[in-house]
Parts: C-alpha cells; structure tokens; sequence
DNA sequence: ACTTTCTTTCAAATTCTTTTGAAAGTTCGG
DNA sequence: CCGAACTTTCAAAAGAATTTGAAAGAAAGT
C-alpha cells in the first residue's frame, strides 16, 4: 500500500471510529492527522490537508486541546501557532476515558442518586419495579465509576513511575 | 420526589446518555421504560408512553431486540406482541460491550493490520512517524480487545455458571 | 498609533439524522 | 379466501449537528 493511500486510510478511519463516539467526526480527523506528523502543524496545513474551513480548524482544535490530547506548540520567532498531538495513546486513552466520564457518567450517577428517594407505597408494583431498577442501576454505575477511576489512576501513577526513572 | 416526576427524568436521563453514546435518544428511552416497568409493555402503550410514532417505535425496538436487551413476549391467547427488557444490569452491559465492540473495534483492527503494510522508505521521516503511530496504536487496539473479550467472556461464564446452578 | 499577520467568533447555510404517518404487508380466525 | 388486528416499511418532513466564511479581535513589529 502506498504511504499516500495509506495516510487517507487511517484518517477516515479515525474519524468514523470518533464519530461512532460522538466526538465528531473532523475533531477525530485532525487528531489523527496530528497523530501520524512528524512535527507539529499549522491552522493552514490542517485546512489544507483536511479540506476544512479555517472556523471549523479553530473550533475542533481547541477542543482537542480542552481533552488534554493535543498541544498548542510556540515556534520561537514565528508569528504562526503549531499544534502537536500526545504521541503515547495510553495517555490518549486515559485522558479519553476521563473526559468521557465527566460528562457521561458523572451526570447519570447525580440523577440516580436523587432518584432514590422516590416516594413510595411498596405496594405499587410500578414503583417497586422501578425503585429496583434504579438500585441495580445504581450498583452498576458505581462499579463502572470505580474501574474507570481505577484506570485513570493508573495511568497517572504509570506515568509518575516513568518519569521518576528518566530523572533519577 | 413523586413517582411519575422519578419517571420521565430517569427516562430522559438515560435518553441523553444513549445520545451521547450513539444510540439514539428514542431507543435509550424506550429501553428506560422498559427496563422500570413491572411488566411487558405493547407498542401502543410504548407510543402512548413516549409520544412516538407507530414506525420509530417499531424501528427502535426492533434495534434493541438485535442488541439483545429487549425481546418479545407472546402473551398467549393475545394477537399483539408486548416487550420486556433483560432486567441484569450486568447482561445489559455485556450486550453493550459485545455489540460496540463489533461496530466499532472490530473494524478498526482490520483497517491498522492492513496499514502496517504501508510501503516505506524508512529514510522518510512522515513515512517513519506514520509506522511508528500505526504500531503502537495496534498494540494499544489489540490490548483494549482482548480486555473486552475478556469481560464480555466472564460475565458468559458467570452467566453460566448461576444457569447450572439453578439445573443442579 | 498603524499595519500586518494571525486567531476567534458566530449567524447563516449546509449536511446528516431522526421521526412521522400513511400505505403495504402479515397473520390468523372463521 | 376474506376481513380484522396488528406490524413493517419508507419517502417526505422535521429537527439536530456541523461547517462555512466574513467580520471582529489580538498580538507584534515598526
């Protein structure tokens, strides 16, 4: 397969595997783009290479930037704002899970906690079948939480474990 | 809280977090109201419910019937069909586990593989970065792939092994 | 303070997804 | 085989999300 070819290949691949995420689909794109470079890339090479308007450029690329995956780079004596992609994809993973449990789980685990205290006659079988519900739910959300948390951590204290070695 | 408040905010909760899954609001929904009511509930009264339409009821459920969380219950001696979602939270995640994984993971292993073939003159240094991202990207893909099989695998085993259980 | 270069914003346009509802299809009892 | 009860389909309409591009904003050199 042909470097050109294969380049697309992944690009478009990235994207479809985002937008299946629901991060859309040119925000995964450029992310990919920055991913595969050797070095950091300008507004300008993003719009061209992806075909994209400058506006779109700007608004995904802060985004990537708010998910911790990419890196606004300053050449010195340019006037121009490079951007450089996390190279280590367990850090893009974890910073991935993370942001996806702030806004996915944490919300849902506020919701069921209130929905607890439904008031109740536990002789409705409505209200019994959906207080059992809920507190399965519930079970299973916290478990989720704790494994995610588990996972993030982990990174972190891989991370911090590394980068102890390089400095001693 | 009342009842019927608990209700509608657990079904739109859950709503927004299909949503933000990739699965659709109406079918997040629908299988909220399921997974809350005592017992199985016909299209109509999904429609009434909800406020859809006959063919996105239709539409959606069929779609949860496939990811295996909802199936059809023929109440003898009735012509129409009610629904009833599975009630273990945990099988319901495994069915999410298994069926995104084949959506979604699945692929992307198969567009990597075929990509570490790209055509290389390892002087390059675009064509060198791109092999190096692609490998580690596979490595990290094959990883997360095995841990889903993993806990898609245990939760069958657990599932049978309770199911012996009860045969024993 | 002015000009140039670059970045950001946001309303309007476009594109993609979902929903509707009426028509076609299916199933079953008689 | 017919009609009633129900389910499925799908083209058109509505709605949601994304993208554009032009205008406004910032920063830096002179």
């Amino acid at each position: 397969m042909k470097f050109t070819d294969a380049k697309a290949q992944f690009i478009q691949a990235w994207g479809s595997l985002g937008a299946q995420w629901g991060i859309n689909r040119t925000m995964a794109q450029i992310h990919a783009l920055l991913l595969i470079a050797p070095n950091a890339l300008s507004a300008d090479e993003i719009m061209e290479e992806l075909n994209i308007s400058r506006g779109n450029t700007n608004m995904n690329v802060r985004e990537l930037i708010n998910w911790g995956i990419v890196d606004k780079v300053l050449v010195p004596g340019e006037r121009k704002e490079y951007f450089s992609a996390e190279k280590d994809i367990w850090k893009v993973g974890t910073a991935i899970a993370r942001e996806r449990k702030k806004r996915e789980l944490d919300p849902i685990l506020k919701v069921l906690n209130a929905l607890q205290s439904v008031e109740g006659d536990q002789k409705d079988k409505h209200v019994k079948a959906f207080r059992d519900a809920i507190s399965n739910i519930n079970r299973f959300a916290q478990q989720t939480d704790a494994t995610l948390n588990a996972f993030i951590k982990a990174e972190e204290n891989w991370f911090y474990s590394t980068l102890l070695k390089v400095f001693k």
